[in-house]
RNA sequence: UCUUCCUUAGCUCAGUUGGUUAGAGCAUCUGACUGUUAAUCAGAGGGUCCCUGGUUCGAGCCCAGGAGGGAGAGCCA
């Protein structure tokens, strides 16, 4: 007989039959005469009772099914005589595949997120990390499946780099040099030409300029990948290794940008809603009441556009005191982020912000001051978004290569896009894990990610 | 990287002014109970008080240094 899943058995209307499951002990509880064990096996949420009467299996036996144990099961699938759950399996025969002792982490009773995170090769076994894990996988199918079924195509743009200009952030060196024994050059440099690569190679910050290639070919594009920062950056928000979607368009403006940004991020959380209601309405009760209605209300409202220049005169005439004091043409701190999200009560998207606090290639404005860039703040986490329209035309694109002293060699490559049947183009950049945060309301970054690398820690 | 808080049983935490044998709840184990829902009830076992050094007659508690973790900030997605 064929193993069936847990989640299609709870679905089950038919019963009397015989059945056959294979799982994790999470309880088991009962007296002399019969034992009620919860079977999890990770296809969903809940668990399925599986009732043994003891005198049919021996005290041996139910002794060694302990919560953490993995069992097979084969029996009746019936309607439960209990209340809690509408059915239930009556034993036939236990295996015990895979036995747990009293040592086994994660027993029957709530741990902290701080404590699973020490255990993270075990926490996907508990109610809340099977809950986002699954949510991560629906979410990861939600965004191929948005961007396939509007003609967009997925590239798969390098993990490895040889090109430090991107300026994201600060990179990981890739090499197979033997740091004992390092090649150098006659003035004491590293010789970089006895490398693998033949040439100083670093882990990816981001795809946006692989990404304009393929942007520049097939018209619409994606990418979806690891991307690493070795920023030491300690905060709940940041990890040293995440997922990041970045799709680049052809023929789009910003405000086409802007439109598919908000589009894109209301799909998916829609795609939750519908796909992910167990999980959800878990994760709602244990860990953020207003989860749901939260993500209800993203949805279905528009979300506040306004320039940069606008949000800094709502800065400035707010009564609030800052701690940083607001001006045009600086950043704007995390408290202003926070202030904008929460006066007007949604996501906020902010656009043409100053050029000098921005990155080379995004496209300048006909003002001189201003580039065509755009952020999508989200309540708590922030950025989550950020975006621009791209500098199409050579000159501007080289003068402001030459004015930020990027290395202008290293690029040739971009630079010949816009040399060669160049064309107005835009794009964006999405966290993969902050939409995570945002979609189950979890607090820390490290728990919407399997096995979190941050500065001092790369166990599991 | 800066600021700040934390580290005591498997887990979550209490521990008085520095004082003799360091506690609780949950978990585990044993027993009771004929259908339980994180079952319940009774009992038992369980400690490198993060590490190193110092002060003291005496340190879980005070001091110095280190490690790890959380939160806030910066950097960003």
């Amino acid at each position: 007989m064929k193993s069936r899943r847990v989640a299609d058995l709870l679905q089950s209307t038919e019963t009397g039959i015989d059945v056959f499951l294979k799982g994790w002990v999470r309880t088991r509880r009962g007296n002399k005469q019969i034992a009620f064990i919860a079977i999890n096996d990770g296809s969903i949420i809940h668990s399925i009772q599986v009732v043994a009467e003891i005198e049919k299996f021996g005290d041996e036996l139910m002794k060694s099914i302990t919560t953490g144990a993995c069992i097979a099961v084969k029996g009746k699938l019936v309607a439960s005589q209990g209340q809690g759950q509408s059915v239930e399996i009556q034993a036939g025969s236990i295996e015990v595949l895979g036995g747990a002792d009293e040592t086994y982490p994660l027993q029957k009773k709530g741990h902290s997120l701080e404590f699973l995170r020490e255990i993270a090769h075990l926490r996907p076994r508990t109610n809340t990390f099977g809950a986002v894990l699954r949510m991560r996988h629906h979410m990861t199918f939600a965004i191929h499946k948005y961007f396939n079924d509007r003609g967009f195509f997925n590239l798969h743009s390098p993990i490895i780099t040889g090109s430090d200009a991107e300026g994201a952030g600060e990179m990981f060196q890739v090499t197979t040099l033997d740091f004992d024994k390092l090649p150098r050059n006659p003035d004491g440099t590293i010789n970089y030409k006895e490398d693998f690569f033949g040439k100083a190679t670093n882990l990816t910050v981001s795809g946006q300029l692989e990404g304009e290639l393929g942007a520049m070919a097939l018209g619409l594009v994606y990418t979806f990948g690891p991307t690493f920062r070795a920023e030491n950056s300690n905060t709940p928000r940041h990890l040293a290794e995440f997922w990041m979607i970045e799709p680049e368009m052809a023929f789009y403006n910003l405000k086409d940008n802007m439109d598919l940004a908000e589009d894109f991020l209301k799909f998916l959380i829609s795609y939750a809603l519908e796909h992910c209601k167990d999980d959800l309405e878990f994760l709602t009760n244990l860990y953020d009441k207003e989860l749901l209605n939260r993500l209800q209300s993203v949805v279905s409202q528009d979300f506040k556009r306004l320039t940069y220049t606008e949000a800094v005169e709502v800065l400035s005439s707010s009564n609030k005191k800052f701690e940083f004091p607001v001006s045009w043409g600086t950043d704007l701190q995390k408290e202003h982020e926070n202030y904008l999200v929460d006066h007007f009560k949604r996501p906020v998207i902010l656009s043409d912000y100053p050029k000098e606090i921005k990155s080379f290639y995004m496209k300048q404005n006909e003002d001189g001051k201003t580039v065509r860039a755009m952020d999508i703040l989200f309540p708590w986490i922030g950025e989550i978004i950020g975006g621009s329209q791209r500098e199409e035309n050579f000159e501007k694109l080289q003068a402001r290569i030459k004015e930020m002293k990027i290395h202008e060699e290293e690029l040739w490559w971009y630079l010949e896009t816009r040399k060669y049947g160049t064309c107005e183009h835009s794009g964006f950049g999405l966290g993969f894990e902050r939409l995570m945060l945002f979609v189950t309301g979890m607090t820390n970054i490290r728990d919407v990610i399997p096995f979190p690398r941050t500065p001092k820690n790369a166990e599991f």
